[in-house]
DNA sequence: AAGTGGTCTAGACCACGAT
DNA sequence: TCGTGGTCTAGACCACTTT
């Protein structure tokens, strides 16, 4: 199933065995989920030190083609089927069914949505974040922090920052904001939303953020930060988002004009 | 400037060096551009081998946070200044004046834009690209493929697919398509634009995305499908962009109604 | 117990960059 | 030339999973 080394070639002899594999994945002779020839496999058919087939594997795994399981053999990683973020996820008419944003789009993907880690506390928010809100430095702010998980695995941990004069002492205040989430909420206190800015970056993950989202390697985050604005033009809320980029794909609709 | 390895510690020594220089870097110790000890170096502090050394290394690297040049040493990767997309970037007014939106965009985050590679074929477009633009199977195209460049450097590469029927035989086959590029030539040809819509997901690249982007290992690139639709609901383009990620912030702007 | 990947050592030779 | 990282070998012991 996998050729032979090319000794004439300039590719390093650890790149060739991975392009073996990556080209088998690719035909469909290794499919999702299934195990790749193991290490001592490889080092035989190929006839070279383990060293050499261990750096093939690392670069399959830091391309997010294959993962490694101790103990069990390294794997084609499945390509999840994915969720799509609609860009009208925070349409007020989502809102009135009484669903959050995550929930509404999650099941619409047919998955199992929830929640958990859910913290709130009232603390100064980082000085990114206030300049977002327009606090001045030290302000305090509702901090509402949670992941969400699809059929139980986690694929997202938000924060959301709230100006604390808007929502102590409010359902925003308390771990369950109650039907429609707390945009619904910011709309009843008179915050009637206007419009969103969201800016994406994508990048690797931190130690932390590979561990809270249960990553594996060579999958990107994005990083989303959300600011949502009430018709007055009043920032009322600061959402900062790190999504597990092979459970996403975003979507965003342009005008023209 | 290196603490000592823990020798109670359960995490394995690679991680471990490669935490104290992460954290060597997060404290300023080491700035963005300057070069990490070398091999020799750590192995002498740390009295380990040169493969563990090296493991540290390449896990920082794998991270995004630091780059090896081969013969020169190992690097504090700097975080270049990004580019925002902002999502009115297709507005009619740049185009207005003149300006595609690469160029423009890029202008205004006080860069030298420049494009290369460009080739302008006819073909039968990818199935996904065909479903989109409602064509079938085997209908040809006018295949726009271009690289864009910041001050020299290749940052993202993209690749349009126009309907033949719509654009043969006019400046959207050739080369220069003019000023306002080619949406502005699809409106003079009575495509009036509608709206876009956009896909986004991220990932690690190909090893061909690599070489052509010129990306530094750990670095994941943004991959964008934009489908632009005219007044009538035609989609008249289809425009596959892959992004180097280190070098743009995208930014959108969502209603709330 | 056997098979798998995870970590680490101690060497070797090579290719690239600065001097 | 010398210091740097890139590649490769041949072993060792460990931890996890399966049988």
């Amino acid at each position: 199933m996998l050729p032979s080394l090319d000794p004439g070639s300039d590719r390093a002899v650890f790149r060739q065995i991975a392009d073996h594999l990556r080209e088998a994945i690719k035909r469909g002779d290794l499919r999702e989920g299934e195990k790749l020839p193991s290490e001592a496999a490889l080092m035989k058919h190929y006839g070279v030190a383990r060293g050499t087939v261990r750096q093939a594997l690392q670069l399959l795994q830091s391309e997010g083609v294959a993962a490694a399981e101790h103990g069990r053999g390294v794997f084609v990683r499945p390509r999840p089927p994915v969720r799509r973020l609609a860009s009208d996820r925070f349409a007020r008419r989502h809102r009135e069914r009484g669903q959050a944003a995550f929930m509404a789009e999650s099941e619409a993907s047919g998955r199992r949505p929830s929640v958990d880690m859910l913290t709130v506390t009232q603390a100064a928010p980082p000085l990114d974040i206030a300049e977002r809100l327009k606090l001045d430095e030290g302000t305090a702010t509702v901090v509402r922090r949670r992941r969400y998980l699809h059929d139980g695995h986690p694929v997202e941990v938000a924060t959301s920052y709230l100006p604390a004069d808007i929502a102590t002492g409010t359902k925003i205040g308390e771990p369950d904001p109650g039907p429609g989430g707390i945009y619904a909420r910011l709309e009843e206190l008179g915050h009637r939303l206007d419009h969103f800015d969201e800016q994406i970056e994508a990048r690797m993950p931190t130690a932390e953020e590979s561990r809270v989202l249960a990553l594996a390697s060579g999958v990107p985050v994005f990083h989303l930060i959300r600011t949502a604005y009430d018709t007055d033009g009043r920032p009322v809320e600061v959402c900062d988002t790190v999504m597990a980029a092979d459970s996403f794909v975003l979507s965003y609709t342009l005008p023209a004009s």
